[in-house]
DNA sequence: CGGTAAGTTGAAAAATCTCAATCACGGTGG
DNA sequence: CCACCGTGATTGAGATTTTTCAACTTACCG
């Protein structure tokens, strides 16, 4: 029985790097609860969409932005998988994060008006084009919008202090459970199978997120596989027990 | 001789937990081009005073506030120092960062209007309390207060990422060092020392921010001394060779 | 159908942790 | 004033986890 992909199928869309000047509907876009209109009335979203007025798409492999980038604005994913890393001079390379449709791309830009960080797409992505000045101009008029974007920032805070926890305190086993803990509850929330999903990046990116090599992914994955937590077969995931990985990730060190 | 302690004497107030509602002076504060009024006028720092009307101590040992208490304000530290940890459920705890003059405690509760972490005073500290409500009322009406919060939030996003970089891609001398040239760093911008210092935390606290055990610091630190890099006695610490520091850093895994 | 990138597995090496003993220092009370 | 106590820091030795290096398999793309 074949597992159900998530993303599946891939969205071949037209690979081109254009914006569309297609007007975007916030209104009736089904991301509205996850994504920056969270809270806006009706006659708010009008004036949000005339902000977020242009798309682009992003294929596979490429670029949305690259670190050292002037940044301009900020992006929403509408369909795709990201994911950002930052690097020192050196070739230290850090997946700071996964980003999927709904979520916000660039906020690490503001500090400087330039980027941190790349954001690479995992699959070929299309996103809404969020110009920040415009931004900053309409979050001063409507206090929801404001706040909802200042609830983002704040949030996105949060969670890199909850990956310093991982990072910091768990060992691999914990790692890997926690991050698909995460990745399928986020999954869920878009209407996906929280049990079968594909996961859009490699061995390698999972590693450099969690802070370990590839191999161990790939070992931790055999052993979560031969203690029937899970079926793995490359990329496709079916999860079985989701409560043992939950007891993986709460009941270690104690 | 004596290392002179950028903190020393120790400051120690009165250590009574009572507001002080004495006039806070922003535009004679001298953490001014640290803190929140970077860029703001004459004119609209005496608006930013209205806002951040009261003071607050906070003796050594003492919180400031604790995770899922509710959020009202953020703090700017005015003396002091201070450390934030997370927690989960079971007793695993990461402190998550190190706050000194000039720096904002508490961007994590914009979040869900709850605050995400523990905020303790590593000495006798003071803070200025910032109302949030007022201070979103304020940047709606200031452009400039508006884009130096966002800013600064975004400054803790790159930050996070920063620190996600040494935790996942660095050994133990590694993240030693880059802590140690943080510290120093953020020491001399406030006009210390860029050599002689005395830690605030103990080895543990050091440790559970860079990941690693108590005794890994102390070892650390041992060979360090050894190998001629800096003087260590306990909490004093006395850099002798900066560019080396700076090496081990930047030239690892290559 | 062949080449390449990604994934798996094993064995040995390295880093870090754990446990345990000891030392240093600041504060307290006799 | 000084001995004592408790917390924090140091150091050693052995255990554990993760990495490294290498060989091999699998899947995908043209």
């Amino acid at each position: 029985m074949p597992i159900t992909s998530p993303f599946a199928p891939p969205a071949r869309t037209c690979p081109d790097m254009l914006p569309e000047p297609l007007k975007v509907a916030c209104a009736s876009c089904n991301l509205r609860e996850l994504c920056l209109p969270v809270g806006l009335h009706a006659r708010d979203l009008a004036q949000l969409e005339g902000l977020v007025a242009k798309r682009r798409s992003v294929p596979r492999g490429e670029h949305l932005f690259r670190n050292g980038e002037r940044f301009e604005a900020l992006y929403a994913v509408r369909t795709g998988f990201f994911k950002t890393c930052v690097g020192s001079e050196d070739g230290r390379d850090q997946v700071t994060g996964f980003q999927m449709a709904g979520e916000l791309l660039g906020l690490d830009g503001i500090s400087s008006d330039h980027h941190h960080c790349d954001a690479v797409a995992l699959e070929d992505s299309s996103v809404c084009v969020i110009p920040y000045d415009q931004l900053e101009d309409l979050s001063r008029e409507f206090t929801v919008l404001q706040h909802s974007f200042h609830k983002i920032m704040s949030r996105e805070i949060v969670r890199d202090h909850g990956v310093m926890l991982l990072l910091g305190n768990m060992r691999a086993e914990e790692r890997l459970a926690a991050f698909l803990l995460n990745l399928t509850q986020r999954l869920q929330a878009r209407g996906f199978s929280a049990s079968s999903l594909v996961l859009r990046m490699t061995r390698e990116e999972i590693g450099s997120y969690l802070g370990l090599k590839l191999e161990t992914v790939s070992r931790t994955f055999s052993k979560f596989q031969e203690d029937g937590l899970m079926e793995v077969k490359q990329r496709q995931l079916r999860i079985l027990d989701h409560e043992a990985l939950q007891a993986l990730v709460n009941d270690s060190h104690c």
